[in-house]
DNA sequence: AGAAATAGTTGCGTTTTGCAACTATTAATT
DNA sequence: AATTAATAGTTGCAAAACGCAACTATTTCT
């Protein structure tokens, strides 16, 4: 996929997919969702080679999704946190979950559901709606 | 990228990228929702590699994400449709989009407009509801 | 200080992409 | 019906991206 071509296209999408579409990324950005904050964890739990975690990462950070800080003040070692542009898109992890459950299969159902932090109810289907708030399906 | 890792990981976002996670597939999509049938429709849109395109329209179907029709009864050549999974992507399209729209600057603006079809009107933001109606915020 | 943990980097083989030319089949034109 | 143009791929090869495992360099812990 040449940059070239994605530019060209001059669309929110593929500009969108350059920063994110790459292998990897978006379950490095779940993971931060989930809580992963340092390489380790986020190696660890993916499982994805060292180098492309690199990559990924720097990327991240250039592009403003992830912030690195320092661990602890004046600590040398930083740990990757999302930035309010990072933390926006957690619309697109809901609506990528939400039709991942409703259409795949797993052996073990949906191995993750999305809670309230307040009142610990399950949240809903991701939905679009109309500037009225009535729902609205494709076509 | 290993399919094994991805598996190993048993998550909804994990398995729904291995579908739709790989280069040009969401922008092969984006076409269909846009219209687009046939494959040098989506070809001359994109200019994506022909050899490429055939690769991803084959596993779109074989995944049942797209369809593959004759053009009129009795035709030999076919044109590929969006399934009811396939449609149902649409609210990863949209998110995707306004997210997009909202932190990425694009030179002439927000290329694209999502209306609904009866009213004309512009869709709202995606947001993420609670079962009983309320917006929900990240964390 | 010494050991263990952390965060990468490096080299190299494999896989995936991109490109352009070529082929085969279907549909349109005369 | 024969010829031409359009459509939908396929093929071969070069370039880029990815995956793996071992190695290095700092930090932090004891």
């Amino acid at each position: 996929m040449s940059k070239n071509n994605l530019d060209s296209l001059n669309c929110s999408v593929a500009t969108a997919l350059e920063l994110i579409g790459e292998g990897w990324t978006i379950l490095i950005l779940r993971e931060a969702f989930f809580g992963s904050r340092r390489f380790e964890d986020f190696q660890k739990h993916l499982g994805v080679a060292r180098n492309i975690l690199t990559t990924r990462l720097n990327k991240l950070c250039d592009k403003g999704i992830l912030e690195r800080t320092p661990i602890k003040q004046g600590a040398k070692r930083h740990e990757y946190k999302l930035t309010p542009m990072g933390r926006d898109l957690h619309t697109i992890l809901i609506a990528l979950t939400q039709w991942g459950d409703r259409w795949l299969q797993t052996d073990q159902g949906a191995p993750v559901k999305f809670v309230e932090r307040v009142t610990g109810e399950e949240i809903s289907d991701v939905t679009i709606l109309s500037k009225d708030g009535r729902e609205i399906k494709p076509r």
